[in-house]
DNA sequence: TTAATCCTTACTAAAAAAGTAGGAATTTAA
DNA sequence: TTAAATTCCTACTTTTTTAGTAAGGATTAA
């Protein structure tokens, strides 16, 4: 069980980001440069992270991007569940699946998957980017 | 992210075992029909599960498998852990790797990703075989 | 008008996960 | 003593997901 590189990259630069606010946009290429990621890829990952609003773009030379709220404002929920990465350990759907239940019980781990997305999804939802730049983190 | 199915089935397959514990080998070829899961994808995660000494088995007709401790014994990262299942945010490594540092500075999500590993290890720590079968978990 | 940037979609390659196949070894019971 | 049911073990194949590339258009500042 991991995280995918998309949404590492997402909470990165998101960081590199909010350790900006206030200075003006940001390029991407400074981005890709610091945190040694694809601009391609970087571009991808921004495409989805301006449709959930997370940051605002200025197009040409000396644009880029911002955060579009306050970095004690943006969870990493938010970021996480922007670039598509899921929490979601239940594969198993009402009617029964293949995997999780037989015909006639309900599947024993059901509870088990519930609560195990809601511990980590409880998780992206208690750190904000502000805590990050911050290393409000324990160490 | 998400746990594999070998991960949730391995999960459930221990369950079952539970639930039979005390009452001789269960064969794989019943956990198979009970929680729909082929028979020889069950072979391999309980040639994982004996290696690491959570079951026992006895061969020959009316063999099958039995935990190899009482339920309260078996935590479920013990299960996770045995058939590969890994918990592990962090891919970088000193020295610096691609996406997650730069030459000059420490990645700044590190001890992100090292939290959220102790916090979902941690809840694989916390619950065991016993809690599972006696619905312990809360609703 | 040029260079730097964002914007968008489509495609490809690599890796991991999921599952199959086949047969050997062991043991019980008919 | 033989047949059936089981575990044991390895190798292979298929499918899905992830990671990343490619290409070109749109916009804007200098």
């Amino acid at each position: 069980m991991k995280l995918t590189t998309r949404g590492r990259y997402a909470v990165m630069a998101m960081a590199d980001l909010a350790l900006n606010y206030k200075k003006g946009p940001t390029s991407l290429n400074d981005i890709s440069l610091r945190q040694n990621i694809s601009l391609a890829y970087l571009e991808q990952i921004f495409f989805k992270l301006k449709n959930k609003k997370l940051v605002k773009s200025t197009r040409g030379a000396t644009g880029g991007y911002i955060l579009d709220k306050s970095p004690s404002e943006i969870k990493l929920s938010n970021i996480i569940f922007a670039v598509d990465e899921e929490v979601k350990m239940l594969n198993c759907k009402k009617p029964f699946k293949r995997g999780c239940t037989n015909k006639s019980t309900k599947c024993i781990t059901h509870n088990l998957w519930d609560q195990l997305d809601q511990h980590i999804n409880g998780f992206f939802e208690s750190v904000k980017l502000q805590d990050l730049i911050k290393q409000n983190l324990q160490n």
